[in-house]
DNA sequence: ATTGGCACTCAGATAGAGCGAGTGCTAACG
DNA sequence: CGTTAGCACTCGCTCTATCTGAGTGCCAAT
């Protein structure tokens, strides 16, 4: 076991750390902070981290790094979270105001916490796995085309474009809208491919290959549900803290601009009710990532997590700072989702 | 005027110096190109065109490095567009097919143009305002909502969710829809505002608010048209050039996720039909792209302008494969548009 | 107009010296 | 036994001095 004093002295590296991003030394500790021992005592505690692998010299004789098992110990059992100063939650709340429409809100809530954590922001888009229909509807804009549009019931709208081979005749148009409306309003989504099973054998044999282009859409559409997206924002503050990733920068934003990388991450990792869970440089078994940490937390709607949201930065982050902030926007955006 | 082989001084700078990022200097230039003259005789060239500031040493007595004003006589008389190579425009054949929607297209095409230049790439979204209004559809989809819909000629489809204060009945609805169809099916976006003057008069006083609304809501979407977007691609091209860029890119990098400051420096810059227009370093007067170039062009649907398309860059960089990549990819983007 | 020769410049690389923050170890202390 | 003062030692930085070489400008000769 380690004893309460070392802790505090790993806690005190983190801190000076994070604040000069210089390596700590036993003197300079003992002046910023005031542990009643001298520095030869606080010697012996890093020399004890040392033996634990929670901070590192990156040569002999200079001050203490954390390591990436320094900075897991402090956020699991140092880190008190700091509640956001009174600005901050006043500009959450100028933030989320008036806004309509899911990817305004989205929108915003990824620009709000870039802002509020100086770090790349990330916000995922709901997944709709538990969603439900909403309503479908089948609308001819042109000779030949016709919108097919799918609202489901967290107001996520998603619409496409069809092109067919032949003329569309207004009748045919509306016996289908109301052929899918009447099979699929109120249906989850996973029902979706169930439901459209024997749809096709209500139409007549002339009638199939559009009917199935229709259909082939709304599929493909309730699977983009899935797959879900991310939105970014505050990438110029990847180049802005250029110093703290090993190498370049550019690397990492390949793997943002992939969005594919992102994806496998997030669903990696659980969120459990109201808390954020986070990985730590190495932790996350991406090369890319090494010196990257990832602070994530769920967002709800009706109870249920939807989709989550986090951000991305060096391992030398605030975390106190960050975990606040992205607790407090995916409270805020469970909120706002409430409303819709 | 600047006698002919100086000029071609002029071009083997340029070359070198993308090539090598190193400045040129007398020796090295009569050593890679086949000048039937001693350095010394080059050096008198240097000189000439160090006068006309064609040219600089970034110290006494180092090699040259092209001025802005060198790149830009450089493109403007001597940088002979290269067509494409055999794989690059079979890499343009395969990344433009089988696309669907207006979306889908641009995503890729701004992707295709980041792969072929290596740079950061954008694409603006077609403007509306010589658009028409294809088709407009007012939908309810629950007790106190609505989405209303645009679409246009040009299959840009635009919608947003609406929330009335009160319940909607379907009647009202489907009257209000009639009458939007009726007044704007067909009419230019830029009427729409006239075409909707008198238009709340039609219905009763405590529908007023809920009418208001609705078309509150379509003039944002028909003027959300006008102040278009943008999409990007290969911003991590940047971080990779980092050495081009003096001081940091995190500014290059805000500037770019801003927009605003890319939308204002598309519109500045006017294309003319089929053609390349490039501004060079300190021509555009941004203090953030001092160093840095953009080569844009216009694309087209039935035979006009709609949008632009480019790519952004260090003042460094190879005009002539550049150049040629984004009037080739212009052009298959106002083909590819020909379809809808 | 072109060229060879030559003195000159200056950024960048290399090497050595001194500084100082920081360490580990040991012996003494309460 | 935990704590502390003392001390020798390490080693990354910074500073300075020197050297090197690519490159220049100028001039006289061709």
């Amino acid at each position: 076991m380690i004893p309460e004093r070392s802790l505090e002295v790993l806690r005190a590296i983190v801190h000076d750390y994070i604040e000069t991003n210089q390596p700590v030394g036993s003197k300079t500790l003992v002046e910023r902070h005031s542990f009643g021992v001298s520095p030869a005592t606080i010697r012996n505690d890093m020399a004890l981290l040392e033996d634990e692998k929670l901070i590192v010299a990156p040569h002999t004789s200079s001050g203490r790094v954390p390591t990436d098992k320094g900075y897991r110990l402090f956020v699991d059992r140092l880190g008190e979270v700091k509640p956001l100063s009174i600005p901050e939650r006043s500009a959450i709340e100028t933030f989320m105001q008036g806004s309509a429409d899911l990817d305004e809100v989205l929108g915003r809530t990824v620009r709000l916490l870039a802002q509020l954590t100086d770090q790349v922001a990330m916000v995922q888009y709901p997944s709709l796995e538990r969603g439900s229909v909403k309503s479908v509807e089948l609308l001819k804009v042109g000779e030949k085309q016709a919108l097919l549009i799918l609202v489901t019931d967290i107001s996520r709208i998603q619409q496409h474009l069809i092109h067919f081979e032949n003329e569309l005749d207004d009748d045919f148009v509306a016996n289908l809208r109301a052929q899918m409306v009447g099979a699929l309003q109120g249906a989850s989504l996973s029902q979706v491919g169930a439901k459209l099973e024997d749809f096709s054998t209500k139409f007549a044999a002339e009638r199939q290959t559009a009917v199935s282009l229709v259909l082939d859409n709304l599929l493909e559409q309730v699977d983009a549900n899935r797959q879900d997206k991310i939105i970014l924002a505050g990438t110029a503050n990847l180049a802005r803290r250029e110093e703290d990733f090993k190498g370049s920068i550019s690397p990492m934003l390949e793997a943002i601009e992939e969005q594919v990388v992102l994806l496998k991450l997030i669903q990696e990792m659980q969120t459990e009710h109201h808390g954020v869970s986070l990985r730590i440089g190495a932790e996350n078994d991406i090369e890319q990532f090494a010196t990257t940490s990832v602070v994530l937390s769920g967002y709800e709607k009706e109870g249920a997590e939807v989709a989550k949201l986090g951000v991305l930065g060096p391992t030398r982050m605030n975390y106190s700072n960050n975990i606040a902030a992205v607790r407090a926007v995916s409270r805020y955006l469970t909120q706002a989702l409430g409303g819709f």
